[in-house]
RNA sequence: GGGCGAUUAGCUCAGCUGGCUAGAGCGCUGCCUUCACACGGCAGAGGUCACAAGUUCAAGUCUUGUAUCGCCCA
């Protein structure tokens, strides 16, 4: 071989998949190739709402699986000559961030303590063994916060530059920084404003460990062992005093002092004769009305219950619709209050008192003890399993206590919002989209409005202060908001206008709100934190809404509904319009990998001993909302294709010097007009064929349907084309024949590198820099009209004809146990007439890659089917 | 209880608007050091497409039902 000066010098001798992370990683950055370019026009622009990972968490193997899917999608867009606004977003807001600061600096917050300026991080940051916990003010709290997501947030930027996401670094937000509030704060403050925002004293879900208030959103089923106690409820002077006993079936009889009613079905026929009359509690002799509503089951336990202020969220909707009164018994700490409710004197308060300060658990010992004691409590418990509301990060069961709270409505309360909502999730594209229908049934199952304040610490701030009554009292009423421009503002430090700070918490001064908001608040607002909303016009112009929401299916309920919600009363739009819905990563029993059961994999080690390439081909290969199997074999499959890329494209660029396009290309497709044989015409007439149905695919946001049908069609490149080609493109027939081979094979691997750029960018960049300049990622995405025009009339036939031969041959080898570089002295085909032809069109390239020496050693046969005979040298010793 | 999805070789999965003599990779078996690649190549064995009815010239593919698994909602 003459000339292979370039393919020489910039070729290595031994390609390897290793490494290229870092080499290219640093060169992407330098040139800063994924940089938004703000000069282009909405419909030249791809906007992405990347979902912010939970830095306080560690990254895991479905993170990468998910946003890999997400990465391959903008790089086909990219390539298709969008500018890309696909910004990387932390989320270090709300609880999670908390408990990890707890846990990593062994503190806790009192927010009654005052700002310590010399407080000094712990020394055993990050390995806290047995000591006290240290009581820090929220001031130092929020500071630790900032401290430790900071470094969180490196520790993930490198893991995601490490897998090759194409983000523009320099868009990076987080959901706690100024900006962020400052959004979340000006929304919040325009709910309000336009009254999607109200406060409220009613009976919220409560986490007795957390201290908070929570969303339905947030709320988890989970079986818990309890048991129904039948209890013995007596009739009075409005029923026949003296007669049969009320027997109702509870699971929690140690909410007895709180009962305020019973309820049966209006139909069942047992207790319509006490409809409106009264009975009188066991132990505590009250007073209670006995009710109808349809929601009492007539068929669990004896048809009858008892109502209590809360034992759920059904006591809820009765306390509600029966208008009863409130008789709480828990304090916010899940105990039972000093205060017996009303209603409860003389022996009952004595009973009372044996229950104070008991937890639920206790309680409920007690109260059995002594309804065992006075014969109230019918029978034995019966042990059941039955689903309790839990808060999906807390390990106690949810109470319910009436509080004063923030809400947003979300359309739960109301049918003309909700059917609103519904109707914002049908102007996007769900992919896939029956995904769609988990979000109508949560909308459709909503039975409240958005409580969006939380009693924490580590979040953003309701943007709120109150006046202070003569008594020094908050009159809730009375709100003072800050004026926007002075966003964003913290109200347990900020001064409210009009007042001087030393009137806050003094009568006839003010006091700040002292919650903060659900971190979903601040969420859903993602497009508008990413876009500029109100900070940059021109670019939210440009970039909302957006084109793509990519997330988990966990958090349609959450995150997704939530930003519809936002975007709706903000901008009377859907945020997005399409939405892309991904599956979890699944460990080898089915079951969702996660933390707790000890069975994730570290992804940077998985990066490492694979490498990134390797790593998205398996993520890649998860269809669109399916749930897909950890499988390190599909990281070996990837590896193995990444570094037969990098091979193949040496063997071609080593080939063929002698073409001119060999010097530096652009990324213009090599000059086809040498391409005049028949086996390359009919290759890339398939490679057509491969380019459309990949851009297709990506068109309906499904990447990994390219990724399979390129992967499909580049095996057997290597595997039959370039085999069938190596003789003549070595020139062992013309020079002319020889050019085409060439030409075909650049043609080709032009083609394949930019198709596998998005899935493979290491190697994909690698291959492609050995004979072009700038970016494979910059490049144009393949079309299949030079294709077409290079392979003119001809069909994928000719190819598969000779590939069909050539396996024959190779299997006569193979089950002679001859070496595939033996000699064929006769090969006789039998086809049909069409297929003969086609073979005789390619005919050398088969003899070329069999080891037929000659033309005159084959022989046809017509036939209406394929077969083949074929005879080896003989064996020699 | 209502809904969504899945069920194809030992394993992980393709098979889109019905034409398949059912595919791929891994794993398994045998062979080949071949000048792009041993981090390789060639070949082979391996499946009544969960089950049952139906529509059709034709069903893995459509309809209905059943079973099992997973998830969402109540």
């Amino acid at each position: 071989m003459a000339d292979s000066s370039l393919s020489e010098s910039t070729v290595p001798e031994k390609p390897s998949v290793d490494g290229l992370e870092s080499k290219w990683g640093d060169r992407w950055q330098a040139d800063d190739i994924y940089a938004f370019d703000r000069s282009a026009t909405r419909d030249q622009i791809f906007s992405i709402d990347t979902p912010p990972p939970t830095v306080s968490g560690s990254l895991h193997v479905g993170h990468i699986f998910a946003y890999t899917h997400t990465d391959a999608l903008a790089r086909y867009h990219r390539m298709q000559g969008k500018a890309l606004f696909y910004p990387m977003g932390w989320d270090d807001n709300g609880l999670p961030t908390e408990r990890r600061v707890q846990n990593y600096f062994g503190v806790r917050c009192d927010p009654s303590l005052p700002y310590d300026e010399n407080f000094a991080v712990p020394d055993d940051a990050g390995n806290v063994g047995k000591r006290d916990i240290i009581n820090v003010s929220r001031p130092n709290f929020v500071e630790l916060c900032h401290l430790l997501t900071t470094e969180d947030e490196k520790v993930f930027e490198q893991t995601w530059r490490h897998l090759g996401l194409s983000v523009d670094w320099s868009l990076t937000y987080a959901t706690i920084d100024d900006k962020s509030q400052r959004v979340a704060q000006r929304a919040f403050l325009r709910n309000l404003e336009r009254g999607e925002a109200y406060q409220q004293e009613a009976p919220s879900l409560w986490d007795i460990t957390f201290q908070t208030a929570v969303a339905q959103a947030e709320l988890e089923d989970r079986d818990r062992d309890a048991a129904y106690h039948q209890l013995a409820f007596h009739r009075t002077a409005s029923n026949g005093e003296g007669g049969d006993d009320i027997i109702i079936d509870t699971t929690r009889p140690e909410l007895l002092p709180a009962c305020v009613a019973l309820v049966a079905h209006p139909t069942d026929e047992r207790y319509q004769p006490l409809f409106g009359s009264t009975v009188a509690t066991p132990i505590f002799g009250v007073e209670v009305p006995v009710l109808a509503h349809e929601l009492a089951d007539p068929e669990k336990g004896t048809g009858i219950a008892m109502i209590c202020t809360f034992g759920d969220t059904t006591d809820v909707t009765w306390w509600r619709e029966l208008d009863l009164p409130v008789r709480p018994m828990l304090n916010r700490m899940g105990r039972v209050s000093e205060d017996a409710p009303e209603g409860i004197a003389g022996p009952g308060q004595a009973a009372y008192n044996r229950l104070v300060g008991k937890t639920v658990f206790s309680a409920q010992k007690e109260i059995v003890e002594m309804l065992t004691e006075s014969g109230e409590l019918i029978g034995e418990p019966r042990p059941i399993t039955h689903p309790v509301k839990f808060f999906e990060k807390g390990d106690k069961p949810l109470e319910i206590v009436t509080t004063r709270q923030w809400y947003i409505r979300n359309g739960g309360r109301e049918d003309d919002l909700r059917q609103a909502m519904v109707d914002r999730s049908d102007q996007m594209t769900w992919h896939p989209g029956y995904m769609q229908a988990r979000y109508k049934s949560w909308v459709d199952g909503l039975n409240g409005d958005w409580l969006i304040s939380r009693q924490r610490f580590f979040g953003v701030p309701i943007p709120l202060w109150y006046r202070l009554d003569a008594q020094g009292e908050p009159i809730y009423d009375d709100i003072i908001a800050p004026a926007e421009a002075t966003l964003p503002i913290d109200p347990s430090t900020d001064v409210p206008p009009g007042f001087d700070a030393d009137q806050r918490s003094q009568a006839g001064g003010f006091i700040g709100d002292p919650d903060v908001m659900d971190t979903w608040a601040t969420s859903s607002l993602s497009p508008q934190r990413a876009c500029g909303w109100e900070e940059d016009d021109d670019l939210f112009e440009r970039t909302f809404p957006m084109d793509l929401r990519p997330q988990g299916h966990d958090i349609i309920r959450t995150w997704l509904f939530s930003t519809v919600v936002r975007a709706h009363f903000e901008h009377d739009a859907s945020p997005w319009h399409h939405t892309l819905i991904n599956g979890w990563i699944l460990d080898p029993d089915r079951k969702k990998m996660s933390k707790s059961k000890g069975n994730v994999v570290t992804p940077i080690g998985l990066l490492e001993e694979y490498g990134s390439d390797a790593v998205r081909y398996w993520a890649a290969s998860g269809r669109p909302g399916t749930d897909t199997a950890f499988d390190v074999g599909q990281m070996k499959v990837g590896r193995r294709l990444a570094i037969k890329l990098l091979n193949a494209s040496k063997f071609v660029l080593g080939l063929s010097a002698t073409s001119q396009d060999a010097a530096a290309g652009d990324g213009a497709p090599p000059d086809a007009s040498a391409i005049t044989d028949p086996l390359d015409q009919s290759m890339l007439a398939r490679l057509a064929d491969v380019v459309d149905v990949a851009t297709k695919a990506f068109d309906e946001y499904d990447y990994a349907r390219p990724l399979e049908r390129t992967e499909e069609f580049f095996w057997d490149f290597t595997d039959n084309y370039v085999e069938l080609v190596k003789a003549r493109a070595y020139g062992e027939f013309t020079p002319e024949r020889a050019a085409s081979a060439q030409a075909a094979l650049r043609l080709a691997l032009n083609t394949l590198q930019r198709l596998f750029a998005p899935f493979l960018p290491y190697v994909a960049e690698e291959a492609w820099s050995w004979w072009q300049t700038g970016s494979v990622h910059t490049a144009p995405w393949p079309g299949s009209d030079d294709l077409r025009a290079a392979a003119g009339s001809v069909d994928g036939g000719p190819y598969a004809e000779a590939s069909k031969a050539l396996a024959e041959i190779r299997k006569a080898k193979s089950e002679a146990k001859r070496s595939q570089r033996t000699a064929v002295t006769s090969l006789l085909v039998m086809d049909t007439a069409e297929g003969l032809e086609l073979l005789g069109l390619v005919l050398d390239d088969v003899r070329g890659a069999g080891g037929i020496a000659s033309a005159d050693l084959v022989s046809f046969v017509e036939r209406d089917a394929f077969g083949a005979t074929v005879e080896l040298e003989p064996e020699s010793d």
